[in-house]
DNA sequence: CGCGGCATGACACTTATGTGACAACCACGC
DNA sequence: GCGTGGTTGTCACATAAGTGTCATGCCGCG
């Protein structure tokens, strides 16, 4: 659910800096020390973004950038460049590297956000708006309300947190490992039959006088958020 | 707290006259010596008002009024152009640039902060009035008073920052670090269910002949100022 | 018609929040 | 300096809300 940040940045100091930042910022951090390490993290799993330094071990920035963009899991995952005063080449400045921004160190950490959110809103702005929409249900992150008809509906942290999810992508179908990863976290292990019974409540609280359900279950696959025919 | 006004001039003498007057009547100052410098302080944090110079080095004032008219989060914000006298074309005066006021150099300062003022007041009045209300609550900053449907409710100082911080964004939901930061300082380190305490302790003053609960809690998140319907 | 997959209500259990008590603290008037 | 009333931060405990599992019964699809 949250934004998930890959920092891949070999000074210890820094990296432990980032990851506090931007944990406090919402984004869920991973950290690899040099450019091997993030190509492998990403192997694992496709971050919605990755900060990279710009000097790495093993493998330099600019190689990662360039692989990654090889790659079409993550051609179009944005990418910025962390790079020290100095560094600030005109290759980097005009982004010819791949990268799709770059700050310069020492940074203030609430220009490293801004600019964070600036990348994402531009490239999945479903992760950082704070109202998404889906027929006559709107959910309002700040607020932290839904709303089905202009009625209001309560969801329970994990409702909502579903919920959330499934809007960002209406009318796709979601495993319920997929939907388990996403709510509850990668690193929890409940019996995947939770995702039903949670469906279930989402469900009913949705379910308002004479509304359709907008939950489709695609039998032996998962969920949907949809009108199903 | 206070409003962050954005003051993009490249004459330093008058940039630093602005700062310094500025910072005296209550606001928060930030200087950009260019327009992309100006861009660059609005991408970290958005301002609640800009006060840009018509000459501009880089990227003219012009420019950046049409770039920040483009731009989502900063399409409301006010801004206020500064021309030298002669520069002072039928497009200025008409506000077709996107700005929303200006004033002609040499200008008095205290002309200018009450035009600040005025647009503030139209855009953000919470920021600048004196009062702030919700439902039936007034709370007065000057005399540092709070009543309820008349009736005086006393707070202690804490309480009182509190109340106002969520007055300032009513039906946001904000998080107990949140709350932290901005009630008690971002530097100080007190346990975090010592919120619940004052939010309770707020409740309870707020608490007279059947008034409704303006607080509302959410669970696994936070608290926000609103009707719980 | 039979079977695996799903929906659902019950329920025991976690977790999060509300609250009253309390000791430390503070500003202030004496 | 020294009480003193008002504030504050913490705790412990009470209460409320939300969670994960299961057993049961239903349903669609082959």
């Amino acid at each position: 659910m949250k934004p998930y940040v890959l920092v891949v940045e070999d000074e210890d100091a820094l990296a432990t800096l980032l990851d506090y930042n931007l944990d406090k910022e919402g984004f869920r951090v991973e950290r690899a020390a040099d450019g091997e390490e993030g190509l492998l993290k990403v192997e694992e799993e496709t971050p919605d973004l990755i900060l990279l330094d710009w000097m790495l071990p093993k493998v330099s920035g600019v190689e990662v950038c360039r692989q990654l963009r090889a790659k079409p899991e993550t051609r179009r995952t944005p990418i910025l460049m962390l790079t020290a005063r100095g560094e600030e080449t005109d290759k980097v400045r005009g982004l010819d590297t791949g990268a799709d921004d770059y700050v310069v160190k020492p940074f203030a950490m609430s220009e490293l956000t801004a600019r964070i959110r600036a990348l994402l809103r531009r490239t999945r702005p479903e992760l950082v708006d704070e109202r998404l929409e889906y027929a006559d249900i709107v959910l309002d992150r700040g607020s932290r309300r839904v709303t089905r008809s202009g009625r209001n509906v309560h969801l329970g942290p994990t409702e909502f947190r579903l919920l959330d999810f499934l809007m960002q992508r209406p009318g796709r179908v979601f495993s319920r490992e997929r939907l388990m990863d996403a709510v509850w976290g990668p690193n929890t292990y409940v019996e995947l039959r939770t995702v039903d019974v949670h469906v279930g409540r989402l469900r009913k609280a949705l379910r308002i006088s004479g509304a359709f359900d907008p939950i489709r279950t695609v039998r032996s696959a998962g969920y949907a958020l949809d009108q199903h025919a």
